[in-house]
DNA sequence: TTGAAAGCGCTACCAA
DNA sequence: TTGGTAGCGCTTTCAA
């Protein structure tokens, strides 16, 4: 391995010299200049970060805690943190701790060992204890997550609210008059209350809408199979399903499927998330786009401005949804 | 910031001690690892591993550089690295090179520079100038490609031709006499090379079987529903589908199912990948499942294994496929 | 424009 | 069992 101490004796110079060159920090002289970068190139010398981070007590990594990198949603704002990131040369440390709270808290202290400079914790929810780890490092840090439970701390977010209450307001236009919102916890997180209210204000601001409210056990396609099949086995007249999430709505479309209950045509579904196989499930999804890609990349960018001390950031930073139309969802307007 | 120094000093003692306690790495009395152990409590002390990689030449990076982190596929390999690699202690630095060899290349020099002790290539194919930049970097290096071009380098792989043949004999068994094959690049990487001959061997140790192989231009979704479309507008005869990758498969059955022709009762389509949206889709896909997870902890494994320079590693590491019976293969035979 | 030297926080050697 | 100290590879003063 060479060195800059190497790089200065075959060049004949000082080190402070080198380090001058690679970091184009002071004037050097032309012919120096271009010595040096000669032994450069020649021996293929490579600064070595490590040495540097360590003197200039600048670590150029962020530290991101997620819970299931082979969630779609997860994975693609990890994409859009490591790739903003890149920009800014920060480099991206990935933990995934598996719903596991002793894991998040170790991957923190690991973090901070490492000296990572900011952390972005990706989750669904987060224990006190891991908020109070959190701020004990006293680390530019961004969460996303499903509970806002501290309202000093800095979220990247959507506005659910507003979210179902436009995505019912849309089912309500398409002539349903009697909806069944599946929860997956109910009063448990913010994200999922602040999503009851919208579809409740949506189906209260208009008076001949009937609703139920009903809590599944779990969030995953797997829970919203066994709600499909159970609803599958009796008479029912709601005439539209809205799912908390993407994946319980996929869970329920193909139990009803596979019990031979036609969606759109005997009752529609839509859901929540805009996870990628809402397109090519059949009938498509009609669903509530969430900005995966976006969150993340602006997570980051936000964090990193507060590492370098750019300006004062937002602590709450809200990014837009789309309401996405597809097949699922049936017109029965007469 | 609280430094071993610090430490030393409130405990009064030097800071070898202090060094020793922490990484019990030589004898110290009871005594006075109490006395520094509660210090450290007090202090919130947290060795610095940056100082400690500088001394130590272990960084306990892993780098990983992927194309694109939001295929499901790579984002599962992945998690396998990260789980596997942390409890070996390894960190993952990740790089996403969105398919661009300038960028892979700026990342090899990264991950060097950053000290990362090995690398986890994940892509479609690689550039000889980027395999000639791996090879310089002289660190351990673990592949994972469609492509393998260069025999000294370290894979981990599925054996694709075992794969497709037997996926072949399987839809041959249930009745099927007339395939088509769908492949992504004929003769431009070595995976497709052995899918396509593992089919042919299939259909040609079975005389009565015909086939016709036939090239889309990508290997993505997109590139399967629009074939998909271009068939259902003619007449053909095939009564089975053998698709390359999941993606084109799901691609075609959509198309298909847009243009009334229906899977499998009008014609058969199977897949290769065993992607998880292959149990959602419906009819839900027979396919081949490649173990993602697992070929990334295997690869992060055997590179472990080298860098601690335990054994010696294989070059080659062949994984289990396993064939997925599932819905959208009809059997026709009477 | 250049060089010498201090020092970042730590480990590991040698001596006591 | 302990402490002193050299040194990992680099940046950054300070002086020349």
């Amino acid at each position: 391995m060479v060195t800059i101490k190497d790089v200065a004796r075959l060049a004949g110079v000082s080190i402070s010299t080198v380090s001058r060159v690679i970091n184009d920090s002071k004037p050097v002289s032309k012919e120096v200049r271009e010595k040096v970068v000669e032994v450069i190139k020649e021996t293929g010398y490579r600064p070595n970060d490590v040495a540097r981070s360590l003197v200039t007590r600048r670590s150029y990594l962020i530290g991101v805690i997620v819970n299931d990198l082979s969630s779609s949603y997860v994975a693609e704002m990890v994409k859009g943190v490591e790739e903003i990131g890149k920009m800014y040369d920060f480099d991206i440390l990935l933990c995934s701790s598996y719903y596991d709270k002793d894991a998040q808290l170790k991957y923190l202290r690991l973090l901070d060992r490492k000296q990572a400079e900011g952390l972005i914790l990706i989750g669904y929810k987060y224990d006190k204890e891991i908020i109070e780890s959190v701020k004990e490092l006293n680390k530019p840090t961004i969460f996303f997550t499903r509970d806002l439970i501290d309202d000093t701390l800095k979220y990247v977010r959507i506005d659910s609210k507003s979210a179902m209450y436009e995505m019912t307001n849309y089912v309500i236009k398409n002539g349903h008059k009697n909806l069944l919102y599946i929860s997956d916890y109910i009063d448990k997180s913010t994200y999922e209350n602040e999503k009851i209210q919208g579809f409740k204000d949506a189906a209260n601001d208009n008076e001949i809408v009937k609703y139920e409210i009903i809590e599944v056990e779990g969030r995953k396609y797997k829970e919203g199979y066994k709600f499909g099949e159970k609803l599958s086995g009796r008479d029912f007249d709601y005439t539209a399903v809205v799912c908390t999430n993407d994946d319980i709505a996929y869970g329920i479309m193909n139990a009803l499927f596979d019990n031979d209950i036609k969606v759109p045509e005997d009752v529609s579904v839509v859901g929540y998330g805009g996870y990628k196989e809402g397109k090519i499930i059949r009938p498509s999804l009609t669903t509530i786009s969430e900005p995966y890609y976006d969150i993340g990349a602006v997570a980051i960018r936000n964090l990193i401005k507060e590492i370098e001390g750019e300006e004062e950031v937002e602590n709450k930073i809200d990014l837009p949804f789309t309401l996405i139309k597809r097949d699922s969802l049936n017109n029965i307007k007469k």
